[in-house]
DNA sequence: ACCGCTTTGGTACTTTAGTATGACCCAATA
DNA sequence: TATTGGGTCATACTAAAGTACCAAAGCGGT
């Protein structure tokens, strides 16, 4: 917030100062008037690139981050949540089981309690809704 | 790709316009400095604007478009690939047999054919696959 | 030391998922 | 007309997934 208060009255003494510029070198005739246009032409061509580019990343929410309150709001623990992304990485029960050093039994487990907290029926589903709740 | 020349070209003439006017507005001095200056810049920001947002909007590849030749490529039918959708939706064979008003034998049949062409060996791999390769 | 919670693991069971194979229908096509 | 490919469905089977219930170990907080 404050670089941005910073940044934008920079811009703005810039800008004034450009105007007296353009005004004192058109007067005098020390500097040729396309040279003027350009400068000034540039110069706010690259402000409006600057502009947009800032609010746009602003507006922008595809590109969700994710929801660590959500997950807590949810109860999953770490290893529950740990378990989701492989999940979620199309792994079996026992694959899981051996990525993480444990038995199948305690992947099921994990995972039971997954599908509670998260309302599924299945796996699958349990990824869709983690996903739609940008927990994954 | 025609309009986006037509675009240019009116663009390119429309600045070489305005050059034009900004030199004779202020030789004669018919118009004040300030607002030659002040129109050059707003036109050259909106362009800057206008530009960027173009580019920008060709540039974001996150939200990847679905890549209709990899599913050809991979010669996943029209059914099978609607019953890949319904897989990533969470559903369970039955449920996508009930709503597609197929037997549950059928879409099994579609799904193997399915975990074949994709390569994977569990539809939540699938679904992972299928998502790497845009095709979902 | 005790409590609450997570983590881990097991058994026994039911339910889905997935494979293999074969069959039939239908439309496009060689 | 015979062939090919997609779609449908079934049976019989194996393999995962998921449920229910239990139990022990670990660990931070009071």
């Amino acid at each position: 917030m404050k670089k941005t208060i910073l940044v934008f009255g920079l811009l703005i003494l810039a800008i004034l100062l450009l105007f007296q510029l353009s005004k004192y070198t058109l007067t005098t005739g020390d500097v040729s008037t396309e040279i003027v246009v350009s400068v000034i032409a540039l110069t706010f061509f690259i402000i409006g690139i600057y502009i947009n580019k800032k609010s746009l990343h602003k507006k922008t929410p595809d590109s969700a981050e994710i929801d660590k309150n959500k997950i807590k709001e949810l109860e999953i623990t770490a290893r529950e949540y740990e378990v989701l992304q492989y999940i979620s990485a199309g792994l079996s029960n026992k694959e899981i089981g051996d990525t993480l050093f444990l038995s199948e039994s305690t992947i099921k487990t994990h995972v039971s309690n997954l599908l509670v907290k998260l309302n599924a029926k299945r796996r699958t589903q349990a990824v869709q809704i983690a996903k739609s709740l940008n927990i994954i």
